[in-house]
DNA sequence: TGTCTTGTTGACTGCCTGGTCAACAAGCGG
DNA sequence: CCGCTTGTTGACCAGGCAGTCAACAAGACA
């Protein structure tokens, strides 16, 4: 009890995992420094003490998440699969780790309303976010020369996409799902929907790779996810 | 001047747009309801005299949004092409339509981080989409039966797909241009990503059309965009 | 034990902000 | 020209909120 109390690291990282939450939900103006504090069950000041301003605080949010949010794309790890399964892990890998941090989209979105001011100045994140881009390079030379990817494709652009793919679908859920009428958020719905990217992100990097023009979609089922990938989602209850 | 005062429509229009660039700005909670009355150099209380609360008047403003911009996606106009260029097209004004409006993505992010609840209440959204999803069907009807599109997709996965790639490149780019270290906004690098979103889309529709096998990549040079399609971006200014 | 540093707190403040009130002006129908 | 409805305003308020201050406790080190 007391000495659980007088842990500074401890206090510090109680802090943050409060205040990603209060920022993810509110946003920067709507997230209530009083109400972090609470949460924490530490006076305010404390807050003060170890961040010195709301906005410091957020940007020590920020830079927290981004940290976790890479760690578990695990993009290095998947470099030791063969080309094809590698770049499928990475969809996967992208589509879990944001499924599964909900709180850093909200903060991404927060942050480019802010026109990325907080972001751009910490150097840290294109340190973060190279080894990705040179990982998906690494793995679309490899398919070429093995003949399954076809050669001249920019991995910029393949990380555009399947970030695009991932991202939009879980950030934008409810205003799609009204437009839609259907329920985005049911394990089943997002199953298919990771399949479906899956497929679409293969299918840019094989289409006319030099050594087989076999039609593609033959090798599709089965391969896309290791579960059963239901192709044609039953429209879902709305 | 006289005039000009005095004219209840004219004066709630002026509102409006001064409340949807303060809104899409600072977000709910940061946009102050004085400021959007200095801008329209009125008093508060026509704010309330109009739209009751703060609330009352950003429900307004993603109404007016929403109904903006689904006038600029054409979909109705696009029937009337052959379906590939229907499809590109669609695409194209998406883009385009979300380009031109970079308050609705911000609006449209603040809604999904309240999860939807101002939309959700609003039947016309529904109404506003439904034709959006029927003209993809439409679109993939007959290009299936043309033999250019294959058979079995699922319209709102197209709708999806295209909207996730127009609007994540749009939406992000801040956070993508740090991620990625290239500069995003400028025309050819636009011009480079559509002219990319365009052909996956595309590619997803086509391929395995049953008329024809050919290697889809052969009928990709120009008649993707209008534009000089440049296949490979020259690598962006960082 | 005394003292210095580090961690922690209650109480406070001054400004900001959404919302209200009562009054006022501009037409308009009579 | 009177009075009613509609559009418009200045003044005001109560609560909320970021940030501060002075003081206090818990170890560390001597």
């Amino acid at each position: 009890m007391a000495s659980r109390s007088r842990d500074p690291a401890r206090t510090r990282e109680k802090i943050l995992t409060h205040a990603t939450t209060e920022f993810a939900k509110k946003g920067f103006d709507g997230a209530r420094v009083d109400s972090i504090a609470v949460r924490c069950r530490l006076s305010k000041n404390m807050l003060y003490y170890y961040f010195k301003s709301k906005e410091g605080l957020f940007v020590a949010v920020l830079e927290r998440m981004y940290e976790k949010l890479r760690s578990q794309q695990k993009d290095l790890t998947v470099r030791a699969s063969d080309p094809v399964t590698a770049l499928e892990q990475l969809v996967q890998h992208t589509f879990t780790a944001l499924l599964d941090n909900p709180e850093a989209i909200r903060l991404m979105n927060e942050e480019n309303r802010h026109k990325g001011r907080h972001i751009r100045q910490s150097r840290r994140m294109r340190d973060l976010y190279n080894p990705l881009v040179d990982t998906i390079r690494f793995i679309l030379e490899r398919g070429r020369d093995d003949g399954v990817f076809r050669a001249g494709i920019d991995p910029a652009f393949v990380y555009l996409s399947l970030s695009s793919l991932c991202y939009h679908y879980l950030s934008n859920q409810y205003t799609l799902e009204v437009a839609l009428g259907v329920d985005l958020g049911s394990e089943q719905a997002r199953e298919n929907w990771l399949s479906h990217i899956t497929e679409l992100v293969m299918m840019f990097c094989t289409s006319g790779a030099p050594a087989r023009d076999l039609p593609l979609l033959e090798a599709k089922p089965g391969r896309i996810t290791k579960r059963a990938s239901v192709k044609k989602p039953a429209r879902q209850s709305a």
